[in-house]
DNA sequence: TTGACAACATACTGGGTAGTATGTTCTTTG
DNA sequence: CAAAGAACATACTACCCAGTATGTTGTCAA
């Protein structure tokens, strides 16, 4: 396990993180207040600042908790024997469905990375964010390695590495800015939408064929 | 021409539209005070008072110009004759190197959309807010008929329109995340980062064959 | 039973910020 | 040249909000 080691929260703190992601999906960080956090738990700030020394540290624990699940989400797939293009296929698509479905959370996790690359406000959440942003590179290289790989065994085809991984992360990314989860019929639809945006993104990368999921 | 009518602001308000578009990037809207605008320009609260209402309304402004900016960019290739597919080519292209060129406005523009998705505060913001991302929307419109019209003239192959729109659109706009102008070499550079970007985008879409740009 | 501590709620403070009210200077126009 | 208005600056206010200090309630162990 690569990363932070995270310790398991327990079950009234991940109740105060899931309120907080829902507050700082819908508002952005700096837009939401604490007190708006403890409103959408039906309690007061006393209950937040119990777990959590500052607004940031409470961001930072929906970071962590958000990566914590992606990182789990595709870790079965991760060391996948095989050619590196199925497993990156595996990797994508697990990846894009986690997106749909911890939406909440993953856009938390990019408005953390947006702020890191902006700049972070005082020097100690710096260097927090610092560590997040680590440990969330550390998932995205697991991408970049199996694409070059790929590459490398005629499967894939494309220049720069760094450039073409942003392109598809974006891609791969792109549903939880405008994917609205469905109360019925979910699973089929959203494996539908799944396997769109992973061939869109397969072909971009050079893959040959089609790719059936 | 589609759209809002765009009366050119004067030199002084377009000042203070790209100090706010600075500021707004760097710290996103909600944690950008009028003063940190004012304070960039060696000015005051008064001067921006005087050329714009509110804060919403500076940035609902700098979101319009950044939109003309873009929309200028491409007016050039939007009825250009012959494939479709060659025309998305160069929208395509074109619109990668402005969101490279301007990052800082694409970024607010983007801040916008964003803003306007989660349902942004006050009821006049709303309405301020929906005119300019309808604006953006038929821009996006461009791209989406020309995709759709390509798809039927056989040259690119994808499913549903909306999904794809949305992850070619995204990977389009991704160097406004990462893209760091360089001082020197410039324009070489750019090209080769647009062409990649745009040749992942291409093959996203199903376009067959190698793009010359 | 009691006391110690966890898990909150309540009440308060200081700093920051959007917006306003009122100067001040410069330019334009009759 | 006078006066009116444009283009700002200055000063002030009311409010919101992160953080703190303190109170209250339940639980659990000795």
């Amino acid at each position: 396990m690569l990363g932070a080691p995270e310790v398991a929260p327990d079950s009234s703190t991940v109740d105060i993180l899931m309120a907080a992601a829902d507050c700082f999906m819908e508002r952005g960080y700096s837009a939401t207040s604490v007190d708006d956090v403890a409103r959408r738990l039906g309690a007061t700030k006393g209950r937040i600042y119990h777990h959590f020394p500052s607004k940031s540290a409470l961001f930072a624990g929906v970071f962590q908790h958000g990566m914590d699940r992606i990182f789990a989400a595709v870790e079965p797939y991760r060391n996948m024997p095989g050619p590196a293009v199925e497993r990156w296929k595996r990797l994508a698509l697990v990846h894009t469905k986690r997106m749909m479905k911890s939406k909440t959370l993953a856009r938390v996790v990019w408005e953390g990375v947006e702020m890191h690359l902006r700049g972070a406000t005082t020097p100690e959440q710096r260097i927090v964010l610092d560590g997040l942003v680590k440990y969330r590179n550390s998932y995205s290289d697991v991408f970049r390695e199996t694409m070059v790989q790929a590459r490398d065994e005629g499967d894939f085809d494309f220049e720069d590495p760094a450039i073409t991984v942003q392109s598809m992360f974006m891609a791969l990314n792109s549903p939880i800015f405008w994917y609205v989860p469905r109360p019925g019929e979910d699973d089929e639809h959203m494996h539908s939408i799944a396997r769109q945006i992973v061939t869109f993104a397969y072909r971009g990368l050079g893959g040959k064929g089609e790719l059936e999921l």
